[in-house]
RNA sequence: UGUCCGAUGGUGUAAUGGUAACACAUCUGAUUUUGGUUCAGAGGAGUUCAGGUUCGAGCCCUGAUCGGACAACCA
């Protein structure tokens, strides 16, 4: 049974420098030796496996120093937010087997206190309201080599300063007319310390303040108070935020609050894999995709359907480490670690993708026996049930091949092979379409005395292959994704027609397949195919928390090198 | 041409002044009722470069080179 509880602390897992920061803060007793930190996404999209990261180091690093960790929401934009996205957002928090403190918090809990916050900064002569058009505001900033010219508004009265802020929020003037910035330093080599905008109009309604406000606060007047306000020990960030952390600093300062502390890390790159929000809901509204959770998506959601489980995105997230450098983690990490939960934890089912009848010529008419399967060869805890066998099977039809090349294991004319858990059989000879000439029937005869898949003379075979019964297996609409999204380029992942070329070519396909009876409730059915894990997973009703196993495609074997 | 940040095998992460470790990837071999798993083993970096401090430097200092971030009324 996969649970959502949290783990315990990991005991003595690899410090990263984070947790060294922490550990010298605690040991100083800097904030009571608490240590309280936050995830704080915008819901402006779904979550995926880059923030799989930052959910694992802020929830990781609460839990392993006994603090607490925040869920809030940035929602200080609303023209790009929206509930749905705070709803997936929680439930892939949980999902991933987190769970936050207390209630979830927003942004916009705080709006009226940030607003406050203005104000004092207006009192003292630290922040003005500024007339300037967008575009001449432009111009006023100087470039990175530069710098900027101070606003001819920037010395107006406090008084004015205080009329004109608390008329935009009374809604006097139109979007973009007006905006608060703060008095700061317009020659700093700092962009963002050059007069930054506070607050700017925006007359539209937000998904929880409704028509509220008409005046929001931009990102850095908002997340540095928020964490205050929160009493945020440690505010973890992603490497971009670097530069922000000056005026992060500075707002607190000035207006004299709590000060937390922002440490940031190099966010997460996987290679072949498109980890951009704007992208990725281009391909969602293009429907390129089948939606967020389509499995080829990067997305938490699109994982879960995939077959990932929580526990080896988790591992993943731990292995990968925390540093400040650039990186770019091969993807075949990300599927060791589900391989290796999977290896350990999903139960095995058999299966044909694309079927190939198979008749056991010697094998009476009308017979059915059951066959006790293994569900889990490392767990026995698992244990194990019947698998209905007949005179008519289905195998793979790559499991089976006229004219073998060397080395080829599977069955062939002539070849001796296991059927998985029931006999041995041997290729006596095919049937083909009187047309086409493809074969459309195998013939085999079994040895009755290997029951169980043991021959009592100690016969060896080369191969053991699945099957399932033709009259009992469950036909369904076997669905192969590729993998993650995906460029031919490992590092080129960043052109978006480049990948929807490659959604396009053959990412999906549909073929009508076997699953064994034993699997219930199975609607709709799909098969992932994770280069080479070669398993299989089983969509039960496409909301699919489930997934089990199957048989290999090995994909790095010399028969299929050869072949290709 | 500015400021800030970074640089360790193919990819990541470690080594906290004492002769580079671990994981993934790669390649062998053994075992195996999944060509999976497991097990055993191999190759692969002398730490971007140049100086300096030191008995001793991947770790400290200086300079260079390369890479990244920053000029949204986005976060």
């Amino acid at each position: 049974m996969e649970t959502n509880n949290q783990k315990e602390p990991s005991a003595a897992k690899s410090l990263n420098f984070i947790h060294e920061i922490i550990e010298d803060d605690i040991r100083n007793g800097k904030n009571e030796s608490r240590v309280h930190t936050r995830f704080p996404p915008e819901p402006n999209g779904y979550l995926h496996i880059g923030h799989a990261k930052s959910i694992c180091l802020n929830f990781g690093t609460a839990l392993k120093y006994g603090g607490k960790c925040n869920l809030r929401f940035d929602d200080t934009n609303p023209v790009k937010e929206d509930v749905e996205y705070v709803d997936s957002i929680k439930e892939d928090v949980k999902w991933l087997g987190f769970e936050w403190s207390g209630k979830e918090l927003y942004a916009s809990d705080y709006f009226e206190t940030i607003y406050e916050y203005a104000v004092i900064l207006i009192k003292k002569g630290k922040a003005f309201v500024c007339d300037l058009p967008a575009e001449e505001m432009g111009k006023y900033r100087g470039t990175v080599n530069q710098g900027g010219i101070e606003s001819p508004y920037r010395n107006r009265s406090v008084d004015e300063n205080l009329d004109l802020f608390s008329r935009m929020r009374a809604g006097e003037f139109a979007d973009g007319e007006k905006v608060l910035r703060a008095k700061i330093d317009m020659a700093s080599p700092n962009m963002l310390m050059r007069d930054p905008i506070l607050y700017r109009i925006l007359h539209t309604d937000h998904h929880r303040t409704g028509n509220k406000w008409c005046i929001y606060p931009m990102y850095d007047f908002a997340h540095g108070q928020c964490d205050s306000i929160e009493r945020i020990t440690h505010s973890i960030c992603t490497l971009e935020f670097e530069v922000h952390r000056p005026l992060y600093d500075w707002f607190i300062k000035e207006i004299g609050i709590y000060a937390p502390q922002q440490i940031e890390f190099a966010r997460l790159n996987l290679t072949y894999t498109v980890m951009s929000k704007r992208k990725l809901l281009e391909l969602v509204k293009g429907n390129y995709v089948n939606g967020w959770d389509d499995p080829r998506m990067p997305t938490i959601c699109g994982l879960r359907r995939r077959g990932y489980t929580p526990e080896s995105i988790r591992n993943f997230a731990d292995t990968i480490g925390v540093a400040r450098r650039d990186n770019i983690i091969d993807v075949s990490l990300l599927e060791f670690c589900l391989r290796d939960d999977l290896n350990k934890h999903a139960s095995r089912v058999m299966g044909v993708l694309n079927p190939l009848k198979v008749v056991i010529t010697n094998y009476p008419d009308g017979q059915t026996e059951e066959i006790d399967a293994v569900n889990n060869p490392e767990d026995e805890t698992a244990g194990t049930r019947k698998v209905p066998f007949s005179k008519v099977l289905y195998i793979e039809q790559e499991d089976f091949n006229e004219n073998p090349p060397p080395k080829y294991f599977r069955l062939s004319p002539g070849t001796e092979v296991r059927l998985r858990y029931a006999y041995f059989i041997t290729c006596t000879g095919v049937l083909r379409d009187a047309v086409t000439g493809e074969i459309t029937e195998v013939y085999c005869t079994y040895d009755p005395a290997s029951k169980g898949g043991n021959s009592p003379d100690g016969r060896k075979v080369k191969s053991t292959i699945h099957w399932v019964s033709a009259q009992h297996a469950i036909k369904a609409e076997i669905r192969l994704y590729d993998r993650l999204f995906l460029s031919e380029n490992p590092e080129n992942a960043t052109e978006v027609e480049d990948f929807k070329q490659n959604l396009n070519k053959d990412s999906l396909k549909i073929s009508e397949g076997y699953i064994e009876p034993s699997v219930k409730n199975a609607e709709v059915l799909a098969k992932f195919q994770f280069e080479r894990l070669g398993y299989f997973c089983v969509d039960k009703d496409s909301s699919a928390e489930s997934l089990v196993f199957n048989r290999t495609v090995s994909l790095k074997d010399s028969w299929t090198k050869t072949n290709k």
